[in-house]
DNA sequence: CTGAAAGCGCTTACAG
DNA sequence: CTGAAAGCGCTTACAG
């Protein structure tokens, strides 16, 4: 007898059989255990659970997915430009709270990126294909086509923050960025600033547009004019965030405040006040949003509004979970909280 | 005729068998030239692809994998306590050049969190019953059990640097520390600096080992006694870097540099000079490690050693994918380059 | 409550 | 170069 395959006898892991023939019932019988063990009697229940123990039995997933038509897993995609997303505190955070998240549900999440149209043709048949039972979408700009894809290939999905111009129902998980905006400028006025400027996001994104709105409304609420040289629009990047500031302090010197509308445009606003030798929050105080690492770890730390990561992500997923079983889409607005440090 | 079930018409999406009768050949062949096409005729090759086109077809995973034998993913697997690594802007970068580069493979990223030793258990059934085919690890502890578990499986695996205390071949990719160290130190006392401190990382990883190891050998090797009081080591974190730093300006108060073993601590160290009134570079030279994005976020900009993590997550993948294939375990040591700024 | 059987969509020797 | 057929490991009506 030759010796030719010993290694492919690698311990084929145990089936559904091996588990049957262990216990004494049919195949189907451990189905049904798997599938919760109704219609189960007692004793096939606690034979096959033995059996499963002793084998060491985990079920082939392919195999399920084949007949149940279910890929059992979900995908986090990326469709922004991956530098700027991976860059960016927040994302980090949201993802590690999906990926927790799906975790509790046994469900393995796959990371797609798509930021580029070449990379978003790449992924469509994957997606169409329904290799995977549902996507949470991150895509802050207005008219993602990705949406588009996603509807065509029913897929169902959920976004974190609102797609802007979407004419049909979308599932979208998001804090309440007009209150917390307001909530930021009420404490800057009720501390006693008089001239608070902002510095927004791009208005194509639903942060950019709403958290200027809650700025523009507090101010009106305590009979301030609007003034244009108060506003600035950056990107949410860390050097816009100087760049911005640098004009805000050219177009009006008198500023004593600024609500910025990220912590990471925060930090980089802190950089631009230092290098025009004033203080913060003496000179002027800055209020961020987010409460992302940046805000504990920039000099002075930020007051900042707090978005509640861990429960965006637990909502996002839930929903996800409900759209998957059959439910129909569902806005979900969560509230901010104001965080109080040392920059204003 | 009674209209029940028009929604469950839901066009299923087209099988091998469909391409197979629309261009008019056996599914076997059709399943060939998915393959390749080796065997086929060009006239066949043709037939199918135009079939393939016209359907719309894309093959059904689930089913290849039940009888491959391949799960046809990969997991990115994180066994470090999740805060501490998410904080980490080199997982970040990591992370992305991993999913591009599996994505030039059609590989699906699976993102697997085990920081805690009942996450680990969770997910050891998992990968023992070859969910995925392979593993990129991220683990820079010594005695990380999941190695353990990982051979036990035997599944293909590679780590991001060295594991420390492994008797038995282990596949890793790692950017030459020693060197970058060496490159660093150097670069500081040839510019005239003449008492470099040392912030190192943790002792049971290898960038804490070599990284220090590195520093002392360049020191001695431009005749300098090593001096205890010039060595304090942190853990990574930014608030450890701003602490040892404040130890070193107390024992010792006459450094003119510092070479800190990560950017996250470097920047840490740059809030505690500033706060003793110090300048940087002036009065105190700081060199970083990791080139991530704090470096160029730093004020002042960090001189520091670049790891290629473009080059870093590429091997990992390239080393992988050759286990998956049946090829033995490989170290991958890359060098490092040294990237000077503002701060040194 | 249970077993026998069909079937999910593919790949791969096997014969020709 | 090609087709017919077995088989991957599971779930789920169907009958009893």
């Amino acid at each position: 007898m030759t010796d030719t395959a010993p290694q492919r006898r690698m311990k084929r892991p145990p089936t559904i059989l091996d588990v049957a023939a262990h216990a004494g019932v049919s195949r189907g019988t451990v189905s049904r255990v798997l599938q919760g063990g109704h219609n189960v009697s007692p004793a096939s229940q606690e034979a096959v659970h033995a059996a499963i123990r002793k084998l060491g039995y985990v079920v082939n997933r392919a195999a399920r997915s084949l007949v149940t038509q279910r890929a059992g897993s979900v995908a986090f995609l990326l469709s922004e430009p991956q530098e700027r997303f991976f860059e960016d505190p927040n994302f980090t955070t949201l993802l590690r709270g999906c990926t927790t998240a799906l975790a509790e549900h046994d469900l393995p999440l796959i990371l797609i990126t798509a930021g580029t149209e070449a990379e978003r043709r790449r992924i469509a048949p994957f997606l169409s294909a329904h290799h995977v039972d549902g996507v949470l979408l991150v895509s802050s700009h207005r008219g993602n086509p990705m949406i588009g894809h996603l509807r065509q290939a029913n897929l169902p999905f959920v976004c974190c923050g609102k797609p802007l111009g979407e004419r049909d129902a979308v599932s979208y998980v998001a804090a309440n960025d007009r209150e917390g905006a307001r909530a930021m400028v009420r404490y800057l006025l009720e501390s006693g600033r008089k001239r608070v400027a902002t510095i927004a996001g791009p208005r194509d994104t639903p942060g950019g547009l709403e958290r200027l709105d809650g700025y523009r409304e507090m101010l009106a609420e305590h009979g301030i004019a609007h003034d244009k040289r108060l506003v600035a629009v950056g990107d949410y990047s860390r050097a816009s965030g100087e760049a911005c500031m640098e004009q805000l302090l050219t177009s009006a010197p008198d500023i004593d405040a600024v609500f910025v509308a990220s912590d990471l445009m925060a930090d980089g606003a802190l950089a631009a006040i230092e290098r025009a030798g004033l203080r913060v929050p003496d000179d002027i105080a800055v209020g961020g949003f987010d409460d992302s690492p940046v805000a504990t770890a920039a000099r002075p730390p930020l007051t900042t509004i707090r978005q509640p990561w861990n429960r965006i992500s637990e909502m996002m997923v839930r929903q996800l979970l409900a759209q998957i079983d059959g439910e129909g889409p569902a806005t979900v607005i969560l509230p901010t909280e104001l965080v109080v440090r040392e920059s204003a």
